[in-house]
DNA sequence: ACGCATAATATGTCTATACATTATTTCGAA
DNA sequence: TTCGAAATAATGTATAGACATATTATGCGT
């Protein structure tokens, strides 16, 4: 292991056994490259590898402190639904039910980003495995940012495939709860109204620009999201 | 901006942008650093912090190439109840159903890794906000791993915030989906069995031993986890 | 043609140094 | 005493060079 690999992996663990307390003083660069024998860009690079995953706050002539709460994130692993059914062994299908231009209205909930963002193309569909119905999908697309999306042939692809292929997202934020079936949609995934789903709704943008809204319902235990901290 | 960072920046955004897709090859860093008229270091640390971000990777000789799928990960704030519930100006509550020292059982549904470390404490209880039950909680602790927690007083602080405060863990992992309120505890949260509920499993390690598995059952509505990816 | 030794290439690590930036401390002048 | 300027201590950024290591390409001998 490289020394400056050493030097990291040191300072993590006694932040990890809690040796070292958040708000706890870590020794200085010339502290530690005394103790370690190395140069000082040695020590650094440990120090601001451990800074950038949040473990450590440094700041100029105050000095490397433990940073408070050392780890309330963790890495989720958002896996594309075809993508995980098919390591499941089954067969996906994307059921289109809706598909119509039009403009945002107030029982969309939307957000006011996407509501001013002008005419939207909203689609609606059924995710399947095995042709069994996992989730139900109803997403808003701005068609100022993705107007090509016209095009799009949704009876094959899921809108959500579809975007990730021709326009990347620079950012994303998903909310995740439980929701009871809607009536409206209940139907679709063999559910009685008010059965247990897993609610996703994700925003998407690029740049400045929004995307598209997206919310996902999956039917319980069809469906898990696995969140990791620690090594590797 | 640092010099680093703007190339950082420029490289990363080549690829969020699909100007360089996942496989493609990225300038080697003689290239870099002839384009930027810099030194091999600065092109390096620019280089180093995207492959850590999972956005690049880099072979000697082969050189540097694009990520196959860029990033399906996010990260996931998992925020403390007790402090999400106080930071919505409620008032937080630990309400203790039942504690016994006992082994495994079947039913309990364990891995083996908790199965196997002998005795357990099993603590389940509710977590209220103004004294309106939010979400229901069954836990497993290793006695093993924690002795002293016989001692702790669940009555005043959950077992969640007593174990953060005594023994960080090095590893967890999350579970998150939905299920449906079991006629076990759905009376607990005013529920009727069978209602929504976000489930999150979590269990974690401190090195290679086995700490605790917690089950926690939201009331849907009650909660939410936001995962997020991009610039800040 | 084939396999193996060797050369070339790109990244990985590290040193020693220099100057910039930002808080903090110290100390002097009003 | 208090305010503000200057010294100081820490991190932030960058350079130029050296050697190490892993991988691919080349060419030689059979």
């Amino acid at each position: 292991m490289a020394l400056h690999d050493r030097i990291r992996t040191e300072i993590e663990g006694q932040i990890l056994s809690g040796a070292l307390k958040p708000g706890d003083k870590v020794p200085s660069e010339h502290e530690l490259m005394a103790h370690y024998g190395c140069s000082r860009m040695t020590v650094s690079k440990a120090l601001t590898a451990l800074s950038g995953a949040g473990l450590l706050q440094r700041r100029k002539r105050a000095g490397t402190v433990v940073a408070p709460r050392p780890t309330e994130t963790m890495v989720l692993d958002v896996p594309d639904l075809a993508v995980e059914i098919a390591r499941r062994g089954q067969a996906y299908r994307f059921r289109l039910i809706a598909r119509e231009v039009r403009k945002a209205r107030p029982e969309d909930a939307l957000d006011d980003g996407l509501a001013r963002a002008g005419p939207l193309l909203f689609v609606r569909g059924v995710h399947c495995a095995d042709d069994v119905p996992i989730a139900h999908e109803a997403r808003y697309i701005s068609l100022a940012a993705v107007p090509e999306i016209v095009e799009a042939d949704f009876t094959r692809e899921s809108p959500g495939s579809w975007l990730l292929r021709h326009i990347p997202w620079t950012e994303a934020e998903n909310r995740i709860g439980a929701v009871g079936a809607d009536a409206a949609w209940a139907p679709l995934l063999n559910l009685e109204p008010g059965a247990a789903c897993l609610s996703i709704e994700r925003k998407t943008w690029r740049g400045e620009a929004r995307i598209t809204l997206v919310r996902q319902s999956f039917v319980a235990g069809s469906f898990e999201l696995v969140a990791r901290f620690g090594a590797a």
